[in-house]
RNA sequence: GGACUCGUUGCACAGUCUGGAUAGUGCGAGCGGCUUCGAACCGCUAGGUCGAGGGAUCGAAGCCCUCCGAGCCCUCCA
């Protein structure tokens, strides 16, 4: 695993040292080293302060004498740093050696941490009443980038996106239909989704509040969803596809892809629940309430001063958190599976196979898209929701963490861009709201970052056919909006605004992809393929090897990554192997410099870092153009 | 009122999980760099009581406690 094994040779030879000076059982670190301080460092002697009664100082000078009396072959040298750290220096002839060949390799990168193991990944699951907007737009990307993560850290992952087709935002536009005289056909070749959620959906939850009366239809439309029998529950099915279809080219559009579709109409109609619910009174972690405001309900009791939550109501219907149940008990695998699958009939980008749930036992094949782990991803205001599925899962499956609930705060609007919607709010960020039209679509900030890329391209590229500027304008498109939604923490709110958020310059993705065009320009300009067979030991520039480690350091970020299912570090990578790339371009030369080894040796660096870039992009799901 | 999350430079963030050296990056501001492998780039300068206070530690942006500020959740809604 290339820098790690300098790591581990370290680590290998400080015990071996400690065991010399009789020291056992100390849990120090070793680590890349922040710049001036070598290559790896090691906090070793604090630790060992108190226990040998010497300052770091000291321990240091005599861990760093008897380290360099061991044999080495990846450290060229050990130094103590007055401040205590114990410093390493690389033997860069053989580490670069190392590095650079692994690179070579199509597993370059993979980190064995799943061990095959099979984990769910669901994300998505927007109601199908509505096209994307900026906010669902962050669930997908970082589901989308667990996945790909996951999957280079040896898991087998299943990509689930759960369609609720029969809850009470499908309800809204059947009533619009049904009711209000909705056009089934959108005016002037208006998506069907855009239309449903900027037209149905909105204008008829506002006659809601017009006219209360109209609750009683709404409930009723919503009884006979969940009978699948029903004129209803027909017509909603074909609206419901409809949407879906649309909302499934937003996201492969976006570089995302799944491998089933699970529908909640076919989970309510597959009697699952009555499975579950038994199961859930057998264990008595539902209880039933004969008096107090619950009376006559189902109840989970809730922790600590928590309030409880209704799961059957009154009338004996289930409540929405109830419906989660049974659909998080089947992905982990706990229940007999009622589904068949057939395919999907649209093919997804790049023709991997998409299948969705069906009851229908006739023409489907055997599949099972359950796993040991599952992770949802979905916006924290839902954690309360989702730590009762998770503390009944780690019940029903007697394992702690099988369940994740992987939450990520939202996407609100700036004040500026929320004007520019028609919504005053003194300065302040807002939430984005379907039902009241306040959003911005995905589709929207598409095309607005595709044209401003196509304008960038156009100056920069005269030469160029419109259809060559279509697919660098997409690639740059997709990556910026990629980047921005897993450059910050998962915790952090995200301000959209529609300015300031689609800058093309500084830490985004064209910054990152114009340094691979640049590699490329230098490879494509060389005019051969570099020979794996060069002498590393000519790089030795510090800029030079600055990008050798950088490179080195991509398995570390895929661990570091996939352990803490953080997309974010492996975007920081590839901005910090950019960086790094950038600052070898602006000190040496690569082509041209009278000095045929130098050069060979160079532009191996730069393949390297090409195809390094290319890994590590690819795990956020972007792709780098040759040119931009 | 209770639960959870956040607070680091003018703005937006990284670093906090797993304590240790000189707290990093981008935007913005000021200055400089294309007859050179692509300036969507690079270099330099200015800008920080790490929300406040206390505690444990040889050592805290990081761990524990209290407080303040912001967000969000707490329906027999979904």
């Amino acid at each position: 695993m290339t820098f790690q094994s300098i790591l581990d040779e370290i680590r290998n030879n400080l015990n071996k040292v400690l065991s010399e000076l009789s020291i056992s059982d100390i849990s120090f670190s070793v680590e890349p080293a922040k710049p001036g301080f070598g290559d790896v460092s090691s906090n070793i002697s604090y630790l060992l302060a108190k226990q040998l009664k010497k300052s770091p100082q000291q321990i240091a000078q005599i861990i760093s004498e008897n380290y360099n009396k061991n044999i080495h072959t990846l450290v060229l040298k050990s130094e103590p740093h007055p401040s205590g750290y114990v410093n390493f220096f690389a033997n860069w002839n053989q580490l670069s050696q190392l590095i650079l060949s692994e690179s070579n390799l199509d597993t370059f990168g993979f980190v064995e941490l799943g061990k095959q193991s099979t984990i769910v990944v669901e994300h998505t699951s927007v109601n199908p009443n509505k096209a994307l907007h900026i906010g669902h737009v962050r669930n997908i990307i970082i589901g989308d980038c667990i996945s790909r993560i996951l999957k280079k850290a040896d898991y087998k992952v299943n990509v689930l996106n759960y369609i609720d087709d029969s809850g009470l935002q499908v309800a809204d536009i059947l009533v619009g239909f049904t009711h209000f005289n909705f056009d089934q056909e959108p005016p002037n070749g208006k998506k069907f989704d855009h239309y449903c959620g900027d037209d149905v959906y909105v204008k008829t939850t506002q006659k809601y509040e017009e006219d209360p009366s109209l609750e009683d239809i709404r409930k009723n439309i919503l009884k006979e969803l969940e009978d699948g029998s029903s004129e209803t529950a027909k017509f909603a099915d074909v609206i419901t596809r409809k949407v879906l279809a649309n909302q499934l080219e937003t996201c492969w559009n976006l570089s995302v892809t799944y491998d089933c579709l699970n529908f909640e109409s076919q989970i309510i109609r597959s009697g699952l629940w009555s499975e579950i619910f038994e199961k859930l009174k057998e264990m008595k972690l539902v209880e039933f309430e004969n008096d107090g405001k619950n009376t006559g309900c189902w109840v989970i009791r809730g922790d600590g001063k928590e309030e409880d939550k209704v799961i059957v109501r009154s009338n004996g219907t289930a409540t929405y958190i109830a419906k989660d149940i049974p659909y998080a008990a089947w992905k982990l695998g706990l229940l007999d599976d009622p589904f068949h699958y057939e395919k999907y009939p649209i093919s997804q980008p790049n023709d991997q196979k998409l299948w969705q749930t069906t009851l229908n036992d006739s023409d489907s094949s055997e599949n099972d898209f359950t796993g040991q782990k599952v992770i949802t991803v979905i916006d924290s205001r839902q954690a309360r929701l989702q730590k009762i599925i998770t503390d009944l899962m780690a019940k029903f499956k007697s394992v702690e963490d099988a369940y994740v609930h992987l939450g990520y705060e939202s996407v609100t609007l700036s004040s500026d861009t929320a004007k520019t919607l028609g919504l005053e709010t003194e300065g302040k960020q807002t939430q984005m709201s379907g039902r009241k039209g306040l959003y911005v679509s995905a589709d929207s900030v598409y095309d607005l970052l595709k044209e401003k890329t196509i304008q960038e391209t156009s100056k920069r590229h005269p030469e160029m056919n419109s259809e060559e500027i279509g697919d660098i304008a997409h690639n740059v498109a997709v990556g910026t909006l990629r980047y921005e939604m897993i450059k910050y923490d998962l915790d952090k709110i995200i301000t959209f605004d529609l300015t300031k958020s689609l800058s093309l310059e500084g830490d985004t993705a064209p910054y990152i992809q114009y340094t691979h065009a640049r590699a490329s320009r230098i490879l494509e300009k060389s005019g051969r393929t570099p020979s794996i067979d060069v002498n590393y030991s000519m790089l030795s520039e510090k800029s030079e090897l600055d990008l050798v480690k950088t490179i080195g350091l991509f398995g570390i970020a895929v661990k570091d990554s996939a352990n803490n299912l953080s997309p974010k570090v492996i975007a920081r990578y590839c901005y910090d192997l950019a960086v790094s790339f950038n600052s070898f371009y602006e000190h040496n030369k690569v082509l041209g410099i009278g000095d045929e080894n130098l050069e060979n040796s160079r532009l191996c660096l730069v393949n390297s870092f090409k195809m390094t870039i290319e890994r590590a992009l690819d795990l956020i799901g972007i792709t780098a153009p040759e040119k931009m």
